[in-house]
DNA sequence: TGCACTTTTTGATTTATATCAAAAAATGAG
DNA sequence: CTCATTTTTTGATATAAATCAAAAAGTGCA
């Protein structure tokens, strides 16, 4: 039972109470998506957390007419319009499957409802964005301070596969960089 | 008397029983420091948040041996080393007075002993973490998608004091750009 | 008040990566 | 299977900003 499995691992976040891990299970759904399937649309309002259970998503925004991959989400993954959710206005993400992918999802709004009822859940969320900044700081100075290729073997070192899964351009502009660059950092391995 | 205008403060964020407020004001100490004081160091452990209550501070870290200034903070910012109160490692930030300042400081350890007792406190922490991720999320836009002149406006716009107070340095590597690149924009406003 | 030291300015050169362009390869629908 | 469309590769050129270098201006201590 897979919802379990979940649990388990929120538990190691931070410990949690029955009452809390029974409230939240109630809450959450795991679904089967085909490959391609936009599971949250840019402009509308963002309402859901997913879970990647297996499969492969990408979260992405547009700048310029050119669309900006933020993510890509694999199993354990947690993949949401993260700043949407969290300053309630329309989405400026938009997430999609890359291949077919089981998810979990929740409502938000169910998850903000549960924090009122548990702390401990409270304090999950917490922890959860704090990670969340903490990672992000990483990017932000991985974007700084390193050059197209460090970033590039980076991803290669800790997950080579996404070069093979996903396509060259969604890749590209995760890391920051060209197509054409992207294809040549390639080239020369 | 200032603590009350900074529970005030955070009462607008998410309000406070008086209980959460009687306990957070027992943490909270003001003190006065003389400019270019060492209020944290790089390599201890990170143990306090600060709260600009007069003055200008800055905090920084070291990239290949250049000092790079992470933020400032005027009247009414929280400044701490905020990845290593987070992750309890030794700081990777210093924290320094660019003018004499009044800072109120509390110890981080006793802001977490305080979430265990007050639901609200901590539910105050996810939303002012929540808050650095946001504006981090707008930071790491910037570096990636505007240039040294967009960035130069954006600042000129929103804090033009800092260029007055601030070391053009500390300035330019806040910018993300070199001391050489901000004084030519300078010069051409 | 003068002198060492630091910060800022100005100029010349280099460099990583974007942009522009077009060919080659891959993909997918009918 | 075939053709249209999209993605990737390859090449030539442009460019923002870094780097290197040195002069000028500012700062603070003795």
């Amino acid at each position: 039972m897979p919802v379990q499995t979940l649990l388990q691992h929120f538990n190691t976040i931070t410990p949690l109470s029955l009452a809390a891990q029974a409230a939240l299970k109630q809450c959450l759904y795991l679904e089967r998506y085909p490959k391609k399937t936009m599971i949250q649309q840019q402009h509308r309002p963002a309402q859901h957390i997913f879970i990647v259970h297996t499969g492969l998503v990408r979260s992405f925004y547009t700048h310029n007419d050119k669309e900006i991959t933020a993510s890509f989400g694999t199993p354990g993954c947690m993949v949401c319009a993260m700043s949407s959710l969290l300053s309630y206005e329309p989405a400026t993400y938009s997430i999609e499957t890359l291949e077919e992918s089981e998810l979990f999802y929740m409502e938000f709004a169910a998850m903000e409802a549960l924090y009122d009822a548990h702390h401990d859940l409270e304090r999950l969320g917490r922890m959860m964005i704090t990670q969340y900044y903490l990672d992000q700081e990483k990017e932000l100075k991985a974007i700084r301070f390193q050059s197209s290729e460090q970033r590039y073997q980076t991803l290669l070192n800790l997950q080579p596969e996404l070069l093979q899964r996903a396509p060259l351009g969604h890749v590209a502009s995760y890391l920051g960089i060209t197509p054409e660059t992207l294809s040549r950092l390639r080239a020369r391995y």
